[in-house]
Formats: structure tokens, sequence, C-alpha cells
RNA sequence: GGGCGCGUAGCUCAGCGGUAGAGCACACCCUUCACACGGGUGGGGUCGCAGGUUCAAUCCCUGCCGCGCCCA
């Protein structure tokens, strides 16, 4: 194409592939894909100039530099460079921000466990020769997953890789940290947290997972003390529990304030049998009278729940107990009444001991099954929180830490969906993410690591806090003299994504040039599994630090299961390498899959034999180019349809021409799988099944011209899907004067050819009119015969005129006369208003062909008798869209017709 | 308990008011000079079930059954 964008025409001639050489028989994608990548990339057409052009931006959900590509990666990322590489073409500044994340808690796990291996660990290293260590690991190993993007033929923009520690990058993550802070949207705060025992840190709300576990529920005698009595004489409150274990740090127990059963007893004291600590009864409407005994025990420092009875009766955080440390074994409470037996225990083992003790000492009531058999505790399903990445059970414990004030960032995003400033696709996701912006939680952002962000927060002895952007603005704040020691924690990692669609921008510099022209960014496309931890969080930041959406639109898509519709886990043993596809398939045929199957709001399922079919359709694309090649048909000069005066080249630019409109309007609407279908069915059954069929044997230069240009168009329209092999072909086709990659869109110039279309639908209906014919009749398919029709119209007569080599290499029809037929026996076929009569006196099977005219008749008859039932209908004639009648008018009279046709046919036979 | 989604040909999925499609699989034919990772032809579906709205429902509404995910 002559009409490149100029600054990329000047391009290293000696890059593209040299005078066209034969293509081979099969396309084999594994060295086309590096060359053609190490191609691109090292001659910079990821990003090329276009001061002028009209900007698009997408960011990269940044993969953990821990990361190797997984399935799913492939299908988001898939996605984007379709989307970029489409944006690219239609001549826009398409940039594709890449880079990774520190990925805390994943990370330093990782570099954990190989000291592990090596008998040795973090606490044998200060924090600052353990952070370097995690650097040396990062350089050593960062690398895969962007190498392996590469391989999936990801177009980002690689001059400008960034990773969340980037100086830079930790320059932002401060300046919000402090900005939000002195705002008062941050703040520190002593409540319960959700404490990972085996990662000792703190976790937020997102990172917990709920599980069903089998537990227990025991049910123990709790003594009132000082001689009080319940009103029905009993001495003692009933109270169960699934976690025994935290009654070392009771302080209360709680009754429904209307309970009769307790309302005498509330204010009095209960005397705990193990540790002996009085404990009050107190009345709060968390008791349900319904459920079991309908007096709970209350441990405000290790229960949620309890935590807020607790707040209610008057006890504040500070003085809550608690008895664990921070690995979940039991320690001393303030009031020195945990006996020492208990004293480092692990939580499991302490619930083993305590149950035994309670029991001995008579305070364990048995629960009695449904066969009369006594057990300890009850047997229970019970919801139990779990670290998504340690694994292990959470356990809420009272700390100090850091909170984001969600609830008021959250309240421009709510509105800017609302608003439709952002736009959810598909919007079904908008009220998942309005329920859970609405309700809201404070977000906890302090871990307890040493790899990641460290909160830029000190603290003088007295308690004093100081948050400030460095050491010594922080000793100003608190004055000359005053002794500071920083705060150990880091941040949440998805505090800093939160910043990705800005701070990779160059964002909180000032003259950073990118900025203003890429944020907004156009689309995100992620994965809804985060929509919570990184989107949202990317809106709030995004509108706060920004006053701007951080992108327009905002595309999430589903998971990609197994086979089987599971979800793919390495546990499971079920995962599917992308890069093992990549190696057997090709790169193209896996991201042609993963588009042809992402439709809105649905998972994709893993189906390797789609993988493969789509391989075979880049092997018949690329025998197609060979086979055009080897006709002296190559590289198209010229962006506008050329001029064309054949019906056949006429209706194939105006495939063209269609075909390009659905697929703009699939791309338009991130339509990816309407999309991939609109380009593979105008290439394989448009282009190569009928249009090259046509125009073999007759390689004139207007066929040429056309031929050469429909291919170019297809390769083009195929680009983004399947990058590798068109590029491949765009350069042996001959000369180009830029890489496909930076070639123009279609933009044809030129209409739909009704007139052209009809003649060649026609031609259509008769080749396949009389390949059923044959095959139903048992006639060898390539057996040439000879045709009557008498009194065609005047339209027919036409076409049959102008596409005799056509009708005769297809249809394989040696002649068609337009005169009566002679008498006996013929095969009869049809093709729009026109039947071909084919003499076939003592050569076929007589019965054979009526019962084919008959089934085709009653069809016909069927489907007549139906219109014409509904056109009878007078409600229907009135009431339907005009449209409606329009058509079934038209339809009725067409199969009509068709029916009288075939009854003649029926009655020449005999 | 609340929310979302799904249930369409043997399989994987489109369609979502005018009477059902694709790819693969299957059957039959074809060693046609681009391609067997191919060409041609064909069989196969009461569109989960039951009501309702409508001239007309796979599509809209209600209920139910089954499956999955998210949040309590």
């Amino acid at each position: 194409m002559t009409d490149a964008i100029p600054q990329e025409t000047a391009q290293n001639a000696e890059t593209l592939a040299e005078t066209p050489e034969a293509l081979a028989k099969t396309f084999e994608p594994a060295a086309i894909e590096a060359k053609w990548y190490d191609h691109w990339e090292t001659n910079g057409r990821f990003r090329p100039e276009r001061p002028e052009a009209v900007p698009f931006t997408i960011v990269n959900p940044p993969p953990n530099v821990t990361g190797s590509l997984h399935i799913g990666h492939a299908l988001d990322n898939t996605l984007q460079d379709v989307v970029i590489r489409y944006e690219r073409l239609r001549g826009k500044d398409a940039l594709w921000v890449v880079g990774t994340d520190h990925a805390g808690i994943a990370t330093q796990m990782v570099v954990e466990r190989q000291m592990e291996a090596q008998q040795d660990k973090r606490t044998n290293y200060s924090r600052e020769d353990f952070v370097a260590k995690v650097w040396e690991w990062k350089a050593q190993s960062g690398g895969t997953i962007t190498r392996q993007l590469r391989r999936l033929g990801c177009s980002m923009d690689w001059s400008r890789e960034q990773f969340t520690m980037d100086p830079h990058f930790t320059r932002g993550v401060v300046k919000v940290f402090v900005d939000l802070y002195n705002e008062g949207l941050i703040y520190r705060d002593k409540r319960l947290v959700n404490w990972d025992p085996r990662l000792k840190t703190a976790i937020s709300d997102l990172e917990v997972e709920t599980r069903e576990v089998k537990g227990g529920f025991w049910h123990f005698r709790y003594p009132l003390a000082d001689g009080v009595l319940r009103e029905d004489g009993l001495d003692y409150i009933e109270v169960a529990t699934t976690r025994p274990e935290t009654m070392l740090a009771d302080m209360a127990v709680a009754v429904h304030p209307e309970d009769p059963r307790y309302k005498s007893v509330i204010g009095a004291f209960i005397e705990q049998p193990l540790t002996g600590r009085r404990i009050r009864i107190v009345a709060d409407e968390h008791a349900d009278p319904e459920l079991g005994s309908g007096a709970v025990k209350i441990t405000p420092g290790h229960d949620f729940n309890d935590f807020e009875v607790g707040k209610r009766a008057g006890i504040k955080p500070a003085e809550m107990f608690n008895m664990f440390d921070a690995e979940a074994q039991v320690i001393q409470t303030a009031d020195g009444l945990v006996p020492e037996e208990y004293l480092g225990l692990d939580r499991f083992d302490a619930r083993t001991k305590i149950v035994a003790a309670m029991k001995d000492g008579g305070f364990l009531f048995p629960h009695v099954d449904k066969d009369g058999v006594e057990h300890d505790a009850e047997p229970r399903t019970i919801q139990t929180p779990f670290g998504d990445r340690g694994g292990v059970v959470i356990e809420p414990w009272l700390t100090d830490q850091w909170y984001v004030d969600a609830e008021t960032l959250a309240k421009a995003p709510i509105e800017a969906v609302r608003s439709g400033a952002i736009e959810i696709v598909p919007k079904s996701w908008e009220k998942t993410y309005f329920n859970w912006m609405e309700n809201i939680q404070p977000w906890c952002v302090s871990r307890q690591l040493w790899w990641g962000h460290r909160i830029p927060a000190w603290y003088d002895d007295k308690g004093g806090i100081y948050v400030a952007e460095t050491e010594e603005e922080a000793q100003a704040l608190a004055g000359e003299g005053v002794v500071l020691s920083r705060d150990e924690d880091v941040l949440d990692t998805w505090f800093s994504s939160a910043l990705w669609p800005f701070a990779t921008l160059g964002w909180p510099d000032e003259d950073a040039p990118l900025l203003a022209r890429h944020y907004p960014n156009d689309l995100l496309v992620s994965g809804f599994d985060i929509l919570f931890f990184w989107c949202a969080r990317m809106a709030m930041q995004g509108l706060h630090f920004m006053k701007e959406v951080p992108w327009r639109r905002l595309y999430l898509h589903g998971l990609v299961r197994a086979a089987d519709g599971q979800k793919m886990s390495k546990s499971k043993g079920n995962v599917v390498d992308p890069l093992g596809l990549i190696d057997k398939y090709g790169a193209d045929a896996l991201r042609f899959f993963m588009c042809a199957m992402e439709s809105q709001g649905r998972d994709v399922k893993m189906d390797e034999r789609r993988v493969e079919g789509y391989r075979n359709f880049a092997t018949k694309l690329w025998n197609a180019a060979r086979f055009c090649q080897s006709n002296g048909i190559g590289a198209s000069s010229s962006l506008a349809a050329p001029v064309a005066t054949s019906a056949v080249n006429r209706w194939i630019i105006g495939e063209v021409v269609e075909t390009l409109a659905t697929l703009d309007q699939a791309m338009t609407d991130l339509r990816f799988d309407a999309a991939a279908q609109a380009v593979y069915r105008f290439a394989w059954d448009t282009f190569c099944d009928w249009y090259i069929e046509f125009i073999k044997g007759n390689f004139d230069a207007e066929t040429k011209a056309v031929a050469g240009w429909v291919l170019d168009q297809i390769l083009v329209m195929l680009h983004p899907f399947m990058p590798f092999v068109t590029e491949e072909l765009w350069h042996a086709l001959g000369e180009r004067e830029t890489d496909l990659i930076l070639a123009r869109w279609p933009e044809p110039g030129a209409a739909v050819d009704a007139g052209a279309k009809a003649e060649v639908e026609w031609l259509i209906a008769l080749v396949s009119g009389f390949r059923t014919a044959k095959n139903e009749l048992g006639i060898a398919p390539g057996a040439k015969l000879e045709a009557w029709l008498p009194e065609p119209s005047e339209a027919t007569r036409a076409i049959i005129a102008a596409n005799g080599p056509a009708i005769d290499r297809l249809a394989r029809l040696s002649a068609i006369h337009l005169t009566p037929a002679p008498q006996g026996a013929a095969m009869q076929v049809g093709a729009g208003d026109a039947m071909l009569i084919v003499p076939l006196e003592g050569l076929i099977d007589i019965a054979a062909e009526k019962a084919r005219l008959e089934k085709a008749l009653a069809t016909s008859e069927k489907e007549a008798k139906a219109l014409a039932g509904r056109l009878s209908n007078p409600s229907f004639v009135e009431r339907a869209k005009p449209e409606a009648v329009e058509k079934a008018r038209a339809d009725h009279a067409h199969h009509t017709a068709e029916a009288e046709r075939l009854s003649a046919a029926l009655k020449r036979l005999g």
C-alpha cells in the first residue's frame, strides 16, 4: 500500500523481506514468530512516532515479577494486543504500557522459600540485606513473564517497561500516602485485622477466602459467680462455641436483653472455670435467643462480632485481652489469668487441651447424636477464613494498622460509572461493582513484610506520628532533636498498583509529557477476579489524584477453564501451559482461539481441538497466498479497491466492504468473537472457497489486481488476531513500503454492487445445486454434463453468457442450451428462478431423483404453507411490523414459485 | 440469605421477538494441477421444565429444576 503514514515509510529496507521467494507448502510458525517479533521490537514498530495522531492508551495489568505466563495471561494479553494492533493500524498513536508488579507477599515468599531450601531464613539477615537479596533475585528471574509475553506476540512498548518499585513509581506511592494522610483519608487505628499467622502479616478483607471446614460446636457450663441464681433456679449459663480456645480471653457473656431466661442475671458475673476470671453478663442484641442456649461468650480481642459487642459493652480496644502471639500461639493475657500449662501452645492444640480440661471439670455438655451416642461436640460445617496466600486459618487479631478511608474515596468512582464516564463492559458487572463500592469497608494497607514500599511514617518515643515524604521532612515536623523511628511496615501491593494508569506515565512529575496525552487511558482489559482488588482501586486513586477517570472503558473477561469446566489449578494438575500450545500450534492459533471464544460475560473453556482448527486456518490462508503468488497475484499498490468490471470481482469487493463493516462494529462493541468470526468466514468461505475457485484459469489483469487487493485486505483485517502469519505473507507477496503492523486499515472506497452480488449468488446456487444433486444421485462429482434451460429470464440469460468458463469449471456443465429439453428422464436442478434439466435417460435412478425432488417440494410446501397461514391471520397483517409482513409475502411468493417449479419437474419425470 | 451468570446439534460455543447457526466430531463421496492442517455433500436440535405477555417466544416476564461464581 502506498498510502502509508509518511513518518513510517522511511524504514530500513534491509529488514524487509527481499525479493519474494516461493512459499513453503506448510506454514511453520516457530521460525516466523521469532523472526518477526524481533524485527518489530528492534525497529520500534510497537510505538512509532505519531505526534499528530489521536492517542490511544491501554495499560497492561502488571503481572507479578515472580510469575510465569499462564493461560489467563494469554487471554488477557491477547485481547489487549488485538485492540492495540487494531488501533495502531487505524493510525492512532497507540501506547500499550507494560511492566511488572513487585507483588509483596508473593515475591517475599518465593525468596524465603529459596532460603529455606538452603537451611537459611530471612531473619538471619538485616532488613536491608534481605531486600538486596530480593532485588538480586528479581534481576535474575524477573524477566520470565516478559519474555513469554513476547512469544504471544504482544506489541507492548517495551522501551518504557515499568516496575512498581522503580524510583519514580515509589515517589508516586509515597506522595499518595502522605497526601491522603494529610487529607485525613489515611489513618492509624487499633482494631481487629485479618492476621495471617503463617506469613505474620495483616491482610485485607479481599485477601481472605472463606471456605467450609468440618468443625464442632461445643457446649459449656459457665457457672454464675457470687451465688447468683437464674430465675429458673439454675446456677450457670450454657454457652456454645466453635472456638473453645478463645475462652482464655473471654471478657463477657452476652444474652438478648429480652430473653426471659437471663433477664434477671444481666449485670451479674460468671466465674470462668479455667481462668477463674470474673466476666460480666451483658445484654446485647447480637445474642440470638433462638440459637442454641441463647447465650454467647464474648471474646472481643479475637472475633469480629465480639469486638463490636465488647465495644458496645464499654470495653475499649486497648483494654481487650489478647491471648495470641503473631504465630497464633497462646500467650499470657494482660490480667495474668491464663494458666501456665496453656502458654506457648498452638491455637489448635490449645483447643484440644481446653476441651479436655472442661470435660474433666464437668463443664462440658456432651452432644448426643440421633443414635444416642455421646460426643464432645456437635459436628458442624464452619465458614472459616483462610489467607489466600499463606493458606492457613486467619486469626482476627488486635493490632495497630494503617487504614484507607475507602468509603470516601469510593464516592467519585461510583458516580463515574453511574454517569457513564466509565463504561463497564459487559454491563452486567456494574451491579457487582456498585454493591461492593457502596458497602466498602476501611482498607487495611499496612503489611508486616520487608519487600515493598515502606510506609513513610515516623514515630517519636511518646507515640507522636509524623507522616512525610522524606525523613528530613518528618524530622522537621517533629522538631529538632526528637528521636524518630520509621514505621517498619510496607504497603499493600494493590495500594501501589492502584496508581498504575498514571504513575506509569510519569506522575507525579509535573512536566511528564505522556500524562496529558495518555490519561485517561482509553480502555482497561482485566479479569473480573481483580475487579475489587485492582480496578476499583485504580478508579479511586485515579479520580482522587488526577481528577479524571483512569479509563473510559473497563472490559472484564472471564476465566480460562479446563476442558471439563473446572478451574485450572496446580493442585488439580489440570493447568494448560500456553507456551506448550504455542509450540504445538503457533501463537497465531492460540490468539485466534482466545478471541473466537471470548464472548462477553462467559468463561472460556479450553478446547485444544479448536486451537488446532485455527492452526489449520492459518495454514489455509498460507496456501491461498501461495496459490495467488504462483499465479502472479501479489502485493496490491492501492488502499482503495481497484476498478473492477466483472461481476465476480465487483462482488468480492462488496464482500470486503461488508466484512469490514461487521469487523469494525464488532471491535467497537468489543465483541472479539464476532470480530474473529467475520474475518474467518470471509477468508475461508468467501475468498478461498468461492472467489479463488471462480477466478481459477482466468487471471486477467483486472482479476489479478482485485485478488491481490482482497488478499491484502484479509492480511490487514486479520493482522490484529494473527500478527505473525499475516506479516510473513505480507512481505512474501511483494515489496512493501511498510511492515504490516504499521500498514493502513482498509478504506475500500467502494460499495456493495447489488447486481454483481445477485449474479454471483445465482452462480453459487447453481454450483451448489449441481453438487448436491450429483451427490444424492450417485453421479461422480467430476462428471461433465449438459443442461437445458428453456425460456430463461433475461437476467439468467445474461449471467450464463457472462460466466461460461466458471459454469463449465465449477458446475461442470459443458453447455447450457436455452432451448426446449429433449424428452425423457432427467435430473433437474434449481438455481434462483431457473430449473435446469439434465437428460440422463438410463443413467440416473428415476426413483432416487423423484425422491430428491419430492423432499425438496415437501420442504418448500411446508414453508409456503406456514407463511400462508401467517398471512391469512388478520391480526398478523394488521399488527405486525410492515417489514415483517412484507418479508413474509416475499418469502411466501418465493416458496410458492419454488414449489411450482418442483412439481413441474416431478411431472416431467412422469 | 443476597447478587450475578449459565443450561441451544455428540462436544465447544454464537444467536436473544418473525419460526435455529458455526467450528470440531459423525456419515458418504473426491489422489480436481494452493491446501488431506484439504475439497464436496449430508444426517443431527420438542433451543432445561411449566405457566404468562404477544399476531408471533429459543429470545421478554414469572415460577421451578440443574450447574457455576461472588458477597454475607
